[in-house]
RNA sequence: GCCCUCGUAGCUCAGUGGGUAGAGCACAUUCUUGGUAAGAAUGGGGUCACCGGUUCAAGUCCGGUCGAGGGCUCCA
């Protein structure tokens, strides 16, 4: 983290923060590091910022780039900087941390320190001094003026902390040359081109209503719906494939369910309302666990019927904070590809082997193919339920499944929940920003509080393993990432319409409409055009909600029976007879390939 | 929930220092029957998010409510 853009862009936070303490003497300094593709500092001030303030502090920025004041490092003792900073309650509140030694510079909690040892720096330049570990760029002048660019002002608590004040952010990007910055403002505006939100729109897959419906809950439409179905269709069948017993469980269920699950002690604040009926009070499911839970338990299951796995696409409700919402990603109803396996402790390692791979499977089938994972452990000792080997077992078994996998991994020491470790599994796009879909969990406190067994070998009953899995994670959430993976340029297997008639002149529209009958009875999703467009506009509208086979017929074709095909990527394939067509669409569907 | 910004036609957006609402796309009708990313004309469509205030007059100024976007926090 202390490349030359590290410290190119922590300088240039720290220029940005002499600008804006210009404009106000006043202002409170809190912290301001280098981010990815940029930086941003926090402050304290007077009044809010609009966004010609941004241009005036860009302006003065520039000016103190071009006086190229040098960056000068000193070291200081506690007395010094509290002396140096008096004015400054952030930066005093930092002093303290950084001496009692449970601070690091950007604010974040570290581990114990001793006090003696610790030795402070601040980095100066022009009359502007902060409290800093640095590095930085030698001058201010190093930092080329055409390479920043302020990007908008943000609300932040400081230390992230919703009971703290509410800070000024200014969110900044720097780069060594312009062409840097000119190139990350174009995929800037590639990433926006993709939003999930615009090609809904565009691409009439769904709509969100939060004035008549509600925030957060998502209407599917036709072709929306249709992309779901050919997802949800084709796990499902993988799933029955797999081992995988497919169940359905209720909306609701009374609050006892929920309190011997712990969901009302634990889970409560993101559960809705009960309703209450014929007077019992009914819950809305946050989880389908408990409902698979009581399958299980609805018969003895001897250790013979082991491994079992429930699965359901179970839709659940939970309250999010209205500020969270986000198109797909974020929502407050949702639907899981949910499943609970049930296992004996020798089973266990294979069942984790089995689901890393599933969910590999599942999700290379998709276009994904770079995979990163978290593992997380047991926290500390209060917060964990079920006993330290059972949780070591679990641990090693999900680490080895990891390592079998290749996939890169990192541990989140202690950041596991309190009822079991878990895997996260994360996943690139086509833009490589990074999406978690998988989760693998262990669940050591659902079977205690149901008391879940299973008749061992030894006529003794005997406690399974739980683990939670949900693969795509919400359909809601994946496909709101498939939308932007592809750009809504679906590959043909889930295109919604696979192919588009458009026939060049009113007397060739039997012919294409005959091609249609003929492409939905090998099983394709073929349309006409019937517009009054001109050939050239249909392509065009084709083009726009990226159909992957444009098919024009005219005289020609209609007198050799074949199609012109142009492919959405501009491509030209000439005139084919269907039934190649037909063959060569087919191939390419079974592929789950693009064109 | 909190901070900032925003809310005008189905979509994308214009609307000058307050003076009776506009464009493009989409849609409909008509003309055109055109060979690989926009043929033409005409037309329908808006209680300018909602409520209140200032004013002779409010899309425009002020206050509130609701909603959205970007963040913070949280998370599938």
């Amino acid at each position: 983290m202390e490349s030359r853009l590290y410290r190119l862009r922590h300088s240039a936070s720290h220029v940005m923060a002499q600008a804006v303490l210009e404009m106000f003497p006043e202002g409170k300094l809190a912290i301001g590091p280098a981010i990815e593709d940029g930086f941003y500092y926090d402050f304290d001030l007077p009044r809010t910022l609009n966004p010609d303030d941004l241009v005036a502090i860009e302006r003065r920025m520039r000016e103190i780039i071009a006086a190229n004041y040098p960056f000068v490092r000193r070291e200081v003792t506690p007395d010094e900087a509290r002396r140096i900073f008096a004015n400054q309650p952030y930066k005093l509140e930092l002093i303290e941390g950084l001496v009692s030694g449970s601070l690091t510079e950007d604010g974040e909690v570290a581990g114990a320190g001793g006090e003696a040892t610790v030795t402070l720096t601040t980095y100066r330049h022009d009359n502007f001094e902060d409290l800093c570990r640095g590095p930085h760029v030698e001058s201010t002048g190093q930092i080329n003026p055409d390479g920043i660019k302020l990007l908008r002002v943000a609300g932040a608590y400081w230390r992230g902390d919703e009971r703290n004040p509410m800070l000024q952010r200014i969110y900044g990007t720097a780069w060594e040359t312009a062409e840097e910055l000119e190139a990350y403002l174009k995929r800037l505006a590639e990433a926006e081109k993709r939003d999930h939100r615009r090609l809904g729109t565009q691409l009439d897959l769904f709509s969100i209503h939060p004035d008549q419906l509600g925030g957060g809950l998502i209407l599917w439409h036709p072709k929306g719906a249709l992309i779901r179905h050919l997802v949800e269709d084709f796990c499902k069948r993988e799933h029955l494939a797999h081992g995988y017993d497919l169940v359905y469980s209720p909306h609701i269920g009374r609050s006892a369910l929920w309190e011997t699950s712990g969901h009302l002690s634990y889970y409560r604040e993101n559960m809705y309302a009960p309703m209450e009926i014929e007077g019992q009070q009914y819950y809305l499911k946050p989880m389908n666990c408990p409902f698979h839970i009581l399958i299980y338990k609805s018969t003895l299951r001897s250790y013979r019927d082991l491994p079992l796995r429930f699965a359901e696409w179970g839709t659940v409700y939970r309250y999010e904070r209205s500020g969270v919402l986000h198109g797909l990603l974020r929502v407050r109803g949702f639907t899981q590809d949910d499943a609970h396996h049930f296992c004996r402790p020798d089973q266990m390692p294979a069942e984790i082997d089995f689901v890393l791979n599933f969910s590999l499977y599942l999700l290379r089938s998709f276009g994904f193919d770079e995979f990163s994972a978290y593992l997380s452990t047991r926290p500390g000792e209060r917060k964990a339920v079920g006993d330290v080997e059972q949780w070591r077992a679990a641990e090693q078994a999900l680490e080895d499944a990891l390592k079998r996998s290749g996939i890169p991994y990192e541990i989140d020491e202690g950041g596991g929940a309190f009822y079991g470790p878990k895997i996260d599994l994360k996943v690139k796009d086509a833009i490589n920003r990074e999406w978690q879909l998988t989760t693998i969990q262990f669940d050591f406190n659902l079977p205690e509080r149901f008391d879940l067994t299973y008749m061992g070998e030894d006529g003794q009953p005997h406690r399974p393993y739980m683990v939670h899995r949900a693969l795509l994670g919400s359909m809601e959430r994946f496909f709101g990432i498939l939308i932007e993976h592809y750009g809504g340029a679906f590959p043909v297997w889930l295109a919604p319409v696979q192919a588009v008639l458009i026939p060049i002149a009113d007397r060739h529209r039997d012919y294409a409409r005959q091609v249609v009958a003929q492409m939905k009875a090998a099983g394709l999703r073929a349309e006409v055009d019937e517009g009054s467009d001109r050939m050239a506009n249909k392509i065009r509208k084709a083009q726009e909600q990226k159909i992957p086979y444009m098919l024009i017929v005219g005289d020609r074709e209609v007198e050799a029976g074949t199609v012109a095909v142009r492919l959405r990527s501009g491509q030209d394939l000439g005139p084919k007879p269907l039934g190649a067509l037909i063959a060569m669409m087919q191939e390419v569907i079974a592929a789950k390939a693009t064109v």
